[in-house]
DNA sequence: CCGCCTATGTGCGCCAGCACACAGACGGGC
DNA sequence: GCCCGTCTGTGTGCTGGCGCACATAGGCGG
């Protein structure tokens, strides 16, 4: 990966314009986020917002009992914090980093301040933040109706989506904590993948061999989520092709 | 029910101060809402944002296989049309009246021009918009991993604080459609209800007789949502007492 | 190169929810 | 006061996912 961390990997800020892109760089700094890295805590209040370039985070949500689901990922298609701007200042749920890579980060104050100017910025993170309610209501659907495997799909696709590259680093006990479903679910759905040849695993890491597999199998809401996106923030390079230019 | 349909039984209009109040007074239009009228279909644009004072309206989503789960129940603690000051203009889910009763009403035109004044509305909008999202997440996980006893109980109390008497007009069909659950489900989870003297129901009538053994028996999710709500719009009679007030 | 840790495979029994079916009962409309 | 439509209470058999338990195997650290 010798790509410069260009902060236009993240598809927001990339849709700024350059006077917007040029009086937030100052304050943008790049960091690097770990595997499993919590970057916010249940009702923790926020210190950044961070605009993710190659990491994926996960919105967890943890019950009293352990159990876990993921409400929505987010990777260079958008950006964390948004209780910031939303006026909350923290959330019941948690943000773990799913995906190792990088970031950029903005304080708490420069990020509120930048939304309170009003102009395209303060658009841009409203629109974000519909299309996130969006990916959080389609979850909470697919959650109730449809199959483990067709929710495995929909996740692929959409952690694809967000410029990973075709092998994940990620166990089927990670997988099955995110879709909130036993690890042995996923060993079965991912087994009949595998079987069908669209995907191939090995200890810890997935590969994808047939995305068009995948969109196959996957369940509607991919698609929903997937279009919602492009609806809501066309000049963000929301479509297949940019998305998987890198792949 | 001989109470003066005063907008301020709108808990976020009451938290307006008095002169945003009047001056949206002139925009604000009273209408009453049937059981089952379906405000916003999904992907159309919508035409007006609903303030409900006694109304209850709950945010749908139906899938192709004709399922459908209940993401979000909106009632006098709310607003519908929040893709309006978001940007999307439009949702991929409805909103249908799950409760009859009325809602004050603002043309999609006014509802923009006053978010965008950038004043204590927005604020409060942006604020109201975060618990929503956190009902949203909270609801999600609650489908995934707790019993229709505990989510029944939950979705009793959250209708109950907003204000319905103790007696929804509601079949076990219709909550069934809400929890995205079976009709027997509900049956089953009802009767067990009953049978602890906690509720009593007839053809189409369900009574709440004792509302801390709904307490006892709801899942955490009720005292999450409930807590966030409170702690987001502070100023919007968020507490139990004045739920309860009008019982 | 070996050992151990951890990921994966698999086999239970169990429960929840689905599809369907039907009996009884209530209540609104005539 | 009667009738019929709708709501409720059960029941059946089936599937998918859960919880648990354990066997196996891959691969990293020493």
């Amino acid at each position: 990966m010798s790509s410069l961390p260009d902060p236009q990997q993240n598809h927001l800020l990339a849709s700024l314009s350059k006077a917007d892109l040029e009086r937030l760089a100052a304050h943008l700094e790049l960091t690097e986020l770990r595997l499993g890295d919590m970057l916010y805590a249940p009702r923790e209040q926020l210190r950044y917002g961070y605009f993710p370039t190659t990491a994926i985070v996960s919105l967890h949500y943890v019950m009293e009992n352990g159990a876990s689901t993921e409400a929505a990922g987010v990777g260079n298609e958008g950006v964390l914090g948004i209780s910031l701007f939303m006026g909350g200042e923290s959330t019941p749920s948690s943000a773990v980093v799913q995906t190792a890579g990088q970031a950029y980060r903005l304080s708490a104050k420069v990020l509120k301040d930048e939304f309170n100017r009003g102009g395209a910025m303060q658009l841009l993170l409203l629109r974000y933040t519909q299309a996130l309610m969006t990916q959080m209501t389609q979850t909470a659907a697919c959650n109730r109706h449809h199959s483990i495997e067709q929710q495995l799909c929909r996740w692929l696709l959409l952690t694809l989506d967000r410029g990973a590259s075709r092998e994940l680093i990620m166990t089927h006990g990670l997988v099955a904590s995110m879709l909130g479903v036993r690890r042995e679910g996923i060993t079965e759905a991912a087994g009949n993948l595998q079987r069908a040849g669209i995907i191939r695993y090995r200890r810890g890491h997935i590969s994808v061999l047939e995305r068009s597999g995948l969109e196959t199998r996957a369940c509607e809401c991919y698609q929903v989520v997937k279009k919602e996106y492009a609806r809501l923030l066309p000049d963000a390079g929301y479509t297949r092709s940019v998305a998987v230019a890198r792949g």
